[in-house]
DNA sequence: AACAATCAATAACTATGGGTTATCAGTTAG
DNA sequence: CTAACTGATAACCCATAGTTATTGATTGTT
C-alpha cells in the first residue's frame, strides 16, 4: 500500500513505453525482467491507472500510458537540464542550449550565432547537434533540444518558427556539362535530365519547392536518386549520374568538382527557420533567440 | 557513489529550503533529523554542489541551492498536475484547470465562465480558490495555479494578463446619507468623509486608482479603516463609520443595508484581468483561455 | 497434434540502504 | 557555568528492490 513514486520508476516505465518489451527493456536497464515486472505493476497500482495492456503476448501503451509517457520524457529532460544548469550556476556560469541543425546550417547561420553568443553572452555554453527536420521537431517538443534549425514550412502548435536565412537555388551540373553560366536560359534545358534530391521524408518542403520550380518551367523532373547528405549527392553529379537543385549556399564548405548555377531569376527560395517551444524555461534560450531575430 | 537521485529527495531537499531548520523539516516530512541530514548530504555527493550553507547555527541556501528549489518546486507541481491529469485521460476526461480569484470575480466573470466551459468542454473539471492578488501571481509562477482573476497594471516577464471585465466604481453610503442620487453632483460632496478602503497590500492598483479618482475632485481621502473583505467593508458603511468606493458589480451578491451611487461620469474603471503563464503545459488551459478572450 | 521457443507473471530468497535511536560536538542565552 | 538549542555521527534494524528459479500462456514449426 503506502509505496511512493520514485524516479526509479519514471526510467523503468519509460524503458517498457519505448521498448514495448519487459525482457528487451528490463537488459537495457541492466536489471533482471521480474524485477522491472513487479515495479510497474507498483507503479500502476500507486497511480491506480493501467498504463500498459498486456494480453496475447503484446505490450501496448493505454491512452493514459502514452499520456504519461509524454510528460515523463518532458519531465526527465527537464530534470536533466536542471543538473547541468545547476552545476553551471554553482561555477557561476549561467546556461547551457542544446541546438539542433540540418548540415546546411552549418554554413552561415550556427557558425555566426556561435561567434555572436560567444560576444555578448560569454558564460553560455552550447551543445550542438546535426539531426533531421522530423528528429529535431521531436526533440524540441520533448524538451532535449532548445532550438532546432529546419527547413519547415509550419509546426504544431506550442512550438514558434521564425524564418532567419534564406537562400536562392543554384543548379548542380558536371563540370563537362554542356550547359554552363554562359549559355544558361532557364532550367527547362535540362528538363530530360536525371534528377538527384533530398530524401522527401528527410525534407518535405524541400522536396516539394524543387517540385514547384520545374512544374514552373513546365515540366516534372525525373529523380533517380535520392540522399539526404549533400557530399553523396555531389559525388554523384560529380560521376554524371544526374544533376541536382540545392541551396546555393551549399556550395561553399565542400570540395567538389562539379559547377554551379545560382538560379536567382526564380521566386523560389531556400528558407531556414530556427523553432523552439513556447514553454521552454530555459533562460539562455531567450538570449539565444533574441540575438536570432533582432540585431 | 553510486547512488541515484530519487524524488524522496526532491521532497526533502524542499522541506530544509523551506524550513531552513533540519528539525523542523523533519518533523513536516514524519522522519527522524538524523535520516533527513544524512539523505541531504547524499544529495549533495550525487549533485556534486554544496546546496546549503550551515556555519554558526545558521542554515542557508546557496546560489545553486536557490536556483534547485525553484526549478524542483515547478517539476514537482508540474508532476502533481500530470497524476491528476492522468486520471482524468484514464477515466475519459482531459483536463483539470485550477483557477485562482478575487472574491469580487465571483460576481460576474467566474460563474460566466463555468457555464460555458460547461457548454464546449464537459471533459474540463475546475478547482477554485479565492486568493489575494500577490497570492494568486506567486500560485501562478510557481504551477499551483492555471490562471488567476486579479486586479494589477502589469505582471513579470513569463506571465501574461488580459483584461476581461471593466467594472465602473460606486460610492458606497449609509442608507440615510444626505447625498443621494437625485442630488449626487460630483465625489468632491463627501471629500470631508471618512474613507473605508480595501488594503493597499491586498490590491495596490484598486488603492491607487480610488486616490487618483479623489485628486481628480480635487481632495485627498481621509482613510479610516481598511480591509480585505468587501462584506466587512458594508457592515462599516451601513453603521455610518465612513463611506467607500468599491466596483458597482459588488453590489449584486451580498446582503447589505447601504445605497450605491454608480460614478459612471468619471474616467477610471473597476479592471479585472486573467493571467497565466506562458510555458503552462496544462492543455485544458488553452481552452479556457480562448473562452474567456475570444467570446 | 506435438514440440520447441519465447513471452510476462509468480514465488522464494538475499542484501542494499533508508530510517531508526542514542549520542556527540558546537553555538547561544541566561 | 549550565541549560537548551542546533546539526552531524555511529550503530543498529528491517523494509523492499533486485535476484534466481519456475510456471503458465501463447505462438510458430514440423
Amino acid at each position: 500500500m503506502g509505496y511512493q513514486l520514485e524516479l526509479r520508476h519514471f526510467h523503468y516505465f519509460l524503458a517498457v513505453a519505448e521498448e514495448l518489451h519487459y525482457r528487451k527493456a528490463a537488459e537495457r536497464l541492466f536489471i533482471s525482467q521480474p524485477g522491472l515486472s513487479r515495479q510497474i505493476k507498483q507503479m500502476e497500482e500507486i497511480l491506480e491507472v493501467e498504463l500498459f495492456v498486456r494480453n496475447k503476448k503484446k505490450v501496448a501503451l493505454t491512452t493514459a500510458g502514452e499520456y504519461l509517457k509524454g510528460e515523463l520524457q518532458f519531465l526527465l529532460n527537464h530534470l536533466e537540464l536542471t543538473k547541468k544548469q545547476l552545476t553551471l550556476v554553482n561555477e557561476g556560469n549561467f546556461g547551457e542550449v542544446r541546438i539542433g541543425f540540418l548540415g546546411s546550417a552549418m554554413q552561415n547561420v550556427i557558425p555566426d550565432l556561435l561567434i555572436r553568443l560567444k560576444e555578448k553572452f560569454p558564460q553560455i555554453k552550447t551543445s550542438l547537434e546535426e539531426l533531421s527536420n522530423t528528429a529535431q521537431l521531436e526533440a524540441v517538443i520533448k524538451d532535449s533540444l532548445d532550438i532546432g534549425f529546419v527547413r519547415l514550412a509550419r509546426v504544431p502548435a506550442g512550438l514558434f518558427i521564425k524564418p532567419v536565412f534564406e537562400d536562392t537555388f543554384s543548379l548542380v551540373l558536371p563540370k563537362d556539362h554542356t550547359v554552363d553560366s554562359v549559355n544558361f536560359k532557364g532550367i527547362g534545358q535540362v528538363a530530360k535530365e536525371n534528377f538527384i534530391l533530398f530524401a522527401q521524408d528527410y525534407s518535405p518542403l524541400y522536396y516539394d519547392t524543387i517540385m514547384s520550380i520545374c512544374e514552373d518551367a513546365g515540366f516534372t523532373p525525373k529523380v533517380s536518386h535520392k540522399s539526404v547528405h549533400a557530399q553523396t549527392i555531389f559525388k554523384l553529379v560529380e560521376n554524371n549520374l544526374g544533376i541536382a537543385i540545392v541551396p546555393t549556399s551549399l556550395q561553399y564548405g565542400f570540395q567538389m568538382n562539379v559547377k554551379f548555377i545560382a538560379l536567382s531569376h526564380i521566386p523560389q527560395r531556400a528558407v531556414l527557420s530556427v523553432i523552439w517551444k513556447e514553454d521552454n524555461r530555459n533562460p539562455a534560450l531567450r538570449h539565444c533567440i533574441a540575438l536570432l531575430l533582432n540585431e
